[in-house]
RNA sequence: GCGGGCGUGGCGGAACUGGCAGACGCGCCGGAUUUAGGAUCCGGUGGGCAACCUUGCAGGUUCGAUCCCUGUCGCCCGUACCA
C-alpha cells in the first residue's frame, strides 16, 4: 500500500467519532486511567507545535492503555477567559464571546485534524456560565471559610494591562501576559489565603509521584523557613519593632536594625525622628525604583539612619541604631530585621558602608574580611556561649526569648497570599455584594452563576477600575441580607481561577447540581498522570492543588492530592535552536506539516525528535525522515505472506513488543520509534512476514500513527477499529537470543568478540575467549594475571 | 548568590545505571533507477595512513568509567537582597 495521508486521515477521524471510540465509558468495573494534559488557551494564533508535543505524551499513553483494556479518560477543554482575548476584542471591536467561540471552533478543528483521541463529549469551556457557576461556587465556599479577604497593600501592577498581578503572575518582575515591567502599587485587592495551605501543599508532595525537579521547584516556591519572632523595644516609647529571624542565636551579634522603607512605624514615630525630611526623600526614591533596579542593582546597599530613635536588644539589653533601607522588604517576615553583620553577607555589606560595629558570635571565619555564615561554637554571647552547634543554640535562644516574653518560635513562607482580582471584563465576576450596612455579602448560591453582563465597551477605566463598574444595571443591586440598596463587586477573577479545578469537571461535565458528582469523582480521581509545561509548576499546579485540598477539607472530593503523577514536556525550539517566536521568524506551523506530510508524520516526528522532557530544535529534513519511515511501513503490505517468519525475526518481534510497551510508559518515545524502525529494517532484510506479525507491527505503531495503522489494518482484512484492538503481548523467553556475541578484553581494552550459546557458563566463556584468534595472538608470551568473566556481559583477561 | 538540569560524531540523539560508546534518524559519500531533476532502493559513513585516539577539561576509584568520587570550565531553566 502507498501512504497517502490526505486520503485517509479524515476518513478515520470520522469513523472514530461515529463509533464514539475514545469516549470514556461508564463501565466502572474496568480499571481506569485518567490522563490529563493542560487544556489550551484558545488564542487567535491557533495551534502551536508546542501544543502538539505537549499533548502527544498522554495521547500515546492513552491510546496504548485503551488497547490494554483500561477505561481511559483523556479529556480536553478550553481555558478561555483572559486578557489576550479581551485585548484582541478591544482592538477589533468584537465581543470576546464571539472571539472565544471562533477560537475554540478553530482549535477544535485543528486538534481533531491531528487525530488526538480526546473524549470530545466532555469538553469544558471555562467561560461557559454552566462552568463558571462552579468556579464562583468554590470561591464562595472559600469566602465562607475565611480564605478570602481584602487588603490594602502594595501589589504587583501591570501598567500596560492595567491589572493587579499575583506574585506567581509577575515572576521575574515582568507581566505574565504582556511582558511589561511590573510596578508596585498601593491598592485594595482581593486575596485568597493560600498561605494557610502552605504546609499542606508542602506535605502533600510526599504522597505524589512528580518528577524530582518539579517537587523541588514547588518546595522552593513555598519557601518554608523556621526561626523566631522577637520584639525590639524602641527606647523611650511603647513601640516595639517585631523582627523575624532564622538565627535567633546570633542575637548577641546584633549591632543595628533595619526596617523596610514602607514600614508603618515611621509614621507613628514621625515626631521623634530628627531627620524626617531625609527619610521621606529616601522613601520616595525607593518607591520610584523599578523592579529591575531593586533586584538587579543589588551590589550597592543604600539606606538612611533614623536619627532620634534607637532600639533595645531584648536579650543583651544593648541600645542599637535603626536604619531604613530597601534591602529589607515589607512583604516578607515583619518588614524589620535585626542585623548581624558578622554572619550575614547583606548586613555585612551594609555595616561596612555605614561604619557600623561588627561583632563575632560564631567562631570559624575571619570577620575582618567577610561575613561568616558557616557553623561553629558561639562566642561573645552570654549564656549561649555554652553551645557549639546551630540546632542547640537556636533552640536555647528561642527558649530564652519565650521565657522573657519577648519572642517566640515562628515559621515563614516565601509564598504569599494570592492576589485574586483583575480589573478587566473577560473573567468570572466575583460574586460579592458590597452593602453599606452589612459589609461584604456573598451572592446567594441559588443565584449562581452570576453572569457577565453584555457590554459595549470593554476598555478598562483609566483609574484602574473594571469595565463592569460602568454597567449600572450590573452594579446596582439589593443586599441579599438586608434588602437595602447595594453595589456589586465589579472586579473579575484571574485566569487561573477556571483552570484550578477543570480536571474535576471532566469527571462529570454535565452535572447541574454539583461541580461533579462524588460517584464520578471517586471512580476517576485522582488524575493518574498529568503532563504539562514546567512554567506551570509554580503557578497553575500550586493554585489547583490548593483549591483541590480545600475541597478535600470540605469533603467535596475523595483524596488529598489531585495529581498522582506529573511529568513535563520539553520545549520545541526553532530550527535555529532558539526559542520559537514570531519576532525571530522561526515559528513552525504544525498545520503546515499536517498538510504537507500528514498528521501521522507530524506525530511520529514530534515523538522521535529526542528526549521528550528536553528542549529540542525542529528539523524539516528529519520530518521527512519520519514520513519515509511511514512510507516503508505502508509498503510492507506487499511483504505479508501466509508463512515464513525466521526465528530471528520472531525474536525481534518479541523484543520490540517488550521495548515499545515499556518505553511508552516512560515517555521514551524516541527509543520506542527507533525500536520500530529497527524492526522494520529487520523485516525488510527477512523479505517477508506473516499477517499476524504485520498486525503486531501496526498495533505497536498505532499510538503514534493511528490513521495509517487503521488503514493498513483494514487493508489486511482487519475487523473493527485497530485503536480498540488488544495490545500485543510478548513472551519473555522468546525475547532472548539463542546465541550472544560477547566482548573479550585484554587489560580492559577490546581485543576480540566471541559468539557463544546464551546460557554458557564461566569456563565455557573463558575457553572460547582463549580460543579466539586475536585473543590467542595477544596472549602469546604474556603472563595471565587475572581472569574476569561476567556471563552475558564480558570477558576481561589481565596480563603482564 | 541559591535551586534544578545538561555537556557524547557534521546534526537530533542512543547506551540494560559500571561491561563491545555512537542504536535509530537526519545529513553527507558512492551505486542502481531516471532524458534530467525530485522521489525511491542498495551500500558506506566518529577521528587517524597506522600503532592507536575518542563521551567539555584535569585527576581519582576499578580488571573495566559516558555512568561512581574530587576539582575545574561552559551552557540552559527556575528563583532572587526571604532576614
Amino acid at each position: 500500500m502507498k501512504y497517502e495521508p490526505q486520503e485517509i486521515e479524515k476518513k478515520w477521524q470520522d469513523r472514530w467519532e461515529a463509533a464514539h471510540a475514545f469516549e470514556a465509558s461508564e463501565d466502572r468495573s474496568k480499571p481506569k486511567f485518567y490522563g490529563l494534559v493542560e487544556f489550551p488557551y484558545p488564542s487567535g494564533a491557533g495551534l502551536h507545535v508546542g501544543h502538539i508535543k505537549a499533548y502527544i505524551s498522554l495521547e500515546v499513553v492513552s491510546r496504548k492503555r485503551r488497547m490494554q483494556g483500561y477505561n481511559v479518560l483523556f479529556p480536553i477543554g478550553f481555558d478561555a477567559f483572559g486578557l489576550n482575548t479581551e485585548n484582541y476584542a478591544i482592538k477589533t471591536k468584537t465581543h470576546p464571546r464571539v472571539v472565544t467561540d471562533r477560537n475554540i471552533e478553530n482549535f477544535t478543528r485543528q486538534l481533531k485534524s491531528v487525530g488526538y483521541s480526546f473524549d470530545w463529549s466532555r469538553v469544558v469551556d471555562t467561560t461557559d456560565p454552566d462552568y463558571y457557576k462552579w468556579t464562583q461556587w468554590i470561591f464562595l465556599k472559600m469566602f465562607e471559610h475565611g480564605l478570602v479577604f481584602r487588603d490594602h497593600t502594595l501589589v504587583n501592577y501591570c501598567p500596560s494591562c492595567k491589572v493587579v498581578l499575583s506574585n506567581e503572575d509577575s515572576q521575574g518582575g515582568h507581566c505574565d501576559v504582556c511582558g511589561s515591567e511590573v510596578v508596585q502599587k498601593s491598592k485594595e485587592v482581593w486575596y485568597l489565603r493560600i498561605t494557610e495551605y502552605a504546609d499542606k501543599l508542602l506535605s502533600g508532595l510526599e504522597e505524589v509521584d512528580y518528577l524530582p525537579n518539579i517537587k523541588q521547584q514547588q518546595v522552593n516556591w513555598i519557601g518554608r523557613s523556621t526561626g523566631a519572632y522577637a520584639d525590639f523595644a524602641v527606647k523611650g516609647t511603647n513601640e516595639k519593632l517585631k523582627i523575624y529571624t532564622t538565627r535567633p542565636d546570633t542575637m548577641f551579634g546584633v549591632t543595628f536594625m533595619v526596617i523596610a522603607p514602607e514600614h508603618p512605624v515611621i509614621d507613628r514615630l514621625r515626631d521623634r525622628i530628627a531627620n524626617m525630611p531625609e527619610i521621606e526623600a529616601y522613601r520616595e526614591i525607593c518607591a520610584k525604583k523599578t523592579e529591575f533596579e531593586r533586584t538587579q542593582l543589588v551590589k550597592e546597599k543604600t539606606g538612611v539612619k533614623i536619627e532620634g530613635i534607637t532600639a533595645i536588644n531584648p536579650l543583651s539589653g544593648k541600645e542599637i541604631p535603626v536604619y531604613i533601607a530597601d534591602y529589607v522588604m515589607m512583604g516578607y517576615g515583619t518588614g524589620a530585621i535585626m542585623a548581624v553583620p558578622a554572619h550575614d553577607e547583606r548586613d555585612y555589606a551594609f555595616a561596612k558602608k555605614f561604619g557600623i560595629d561588627i561583632v563575632e558570635v560564631i567562631r570559624g571565619g575571619d570577620i575582618s574580611r567577610e561575613a561568616y555564615t558557616g557553623e561553629g561554637p558561639m562566642v561573645n554571647s552570654d549564656f549561649l556561649n555554652a553551645y557549639d552547634n546551630k540546632k542547640d543554640s537556636i533552640r536555647a535562644a528561642i527558649e530564652a526569648l519565650t521565657a522573657r516574653g519577648v519572642g517566640e518560635a515562628a515559621v515563614q513562607y516565601k509564598m504569599k497570599d494570592w492576589a485574586f482580582n483583575r480589573q478587566r471584563y473577560w473573567g468570572e465576576p466575583i460574586p460579592i455584594i458590597h452593602c453599606p450596612h452589612c459589609g461584604m455579602v456573598p451572592v446567594p448560591y441559588e443565584e449562581l452563576p452570576l453572569r457577565l453582563p453584555d457590554v459595549e465597551n470593554f476598555e478598562p477605566g483609566e483609574g484602574g477600575e473594571s469595565p463592569l463598574a460602568k454597567v449600572e444595571s450590573f452594579v446596582n443591586c439589593k443586599c441579599p441580607k438586608c434588602g437595602g440598596d447595594a453595589r456589586r463587586e465589579t472586579d473579575t477573577m484571574p485566569q487561573w481561577a477556571g483552570s484550578s479545578w477543570y480536571f474535576l469537571r471532566y469527571c462529570d461535565p454535565k452535572n447541574e447540581s454539583a461541580f461533579a458528582g462524588m460517584d464520578a469523582l471517586k471512580y476517576w480521581m485522582p488524575v493518574d498522570w498529568y503532563n504539562g509545561g514546567m512554567e506551570h509548576v509554580t503557578r497553575h499546579m500550586i493554585y489547583s492543588r490548593f483549591w483541590y485540598r480545600f475541597l478535600y477539607d470540605l469533603g467535596e472530593v475523595p483524596c488529598r492530592e489531585p495529581y498522582q503523577k506529573r511529568t513535563a514536556v520539553g520545549l520545541v525550539l526553532g530550527p535555529n535552536g532558539e526559542k520559537m517566536s514570531k519576532s525571530k521568524g522561526n515559528v513552525v506551523d504544525p498545520l503546515d506539516v499536517v498538510r504537507a506530510y500528514g498528521a501521522d508524520t507530524l506525530r511520529t516526528y514530534v515523538c522521535f525528535m529526542g528526549d521528550y522532557g528536553m528542549a529540542a530544535p525542529w528539523s524539516d529534513s528529519a520530518v521527512k525522515g519520519a514520513k519515509r519511515f511511514l512510507d516503508r511501513v505502508a509498503a510492507m503490505t506487499d511483504l505479508v505472506k501466509g508463512t515464513g517468519s525466521t526465528p530471528a525475526l520472531e525474536a525481534a518481534f518479541h523484543k520490540t513488543v517488550k521495548k515499545v510497551t515499556a518505553d511508552i510508559e516512560e515517555l521514551k518515545f524516541n527509543t520506542a520509534i527507533a525500536a520500530l524502525m529497527t524492526l522494520v529494517n529487520g523485516i525488510t532484510e527477512a523479505g517477508s512476514l506473516t499477517r499476524d506479525e504485520f498486525i503486531t507491527l501496526i498495533k505497536l505503531l498505532c499510538p503514534f500513527a493511528p490513521h495509517l495503522c487503521e488503514e493498513l489494518y483494514e487493508t489486511v482484512g482487519g475487523q473493527g477499529l485497530l485503536s480498540l484492538a488488544p495490545w500485543p503481548e510478548y513472551d519473555e523467553e522468546k525475547t532472548k537470543d539463542a546465541t550472544v556475541e560477547l566482548a573479550v578484553q585484554i587489560n580492559g581494552k577490546l581485543r576480540g568478540t566471541i559468539t557463544v550459546p546464551a546460557g554458557a557458563d564461566k569456563d565455557a566463556l573463558l575457553a572460547a575467549a582463549k580460543a579466539e584468534e586475536k585473543i590467542a595472538a595477544a596472549l602469546e608470551g604474556k603472563t595471565l594475571v587475572k581472569e574476569i568473566v561476567v556471563p552475558g556481559k564480558i570477558v576481561n583477561l589481565v596480563v603482564r
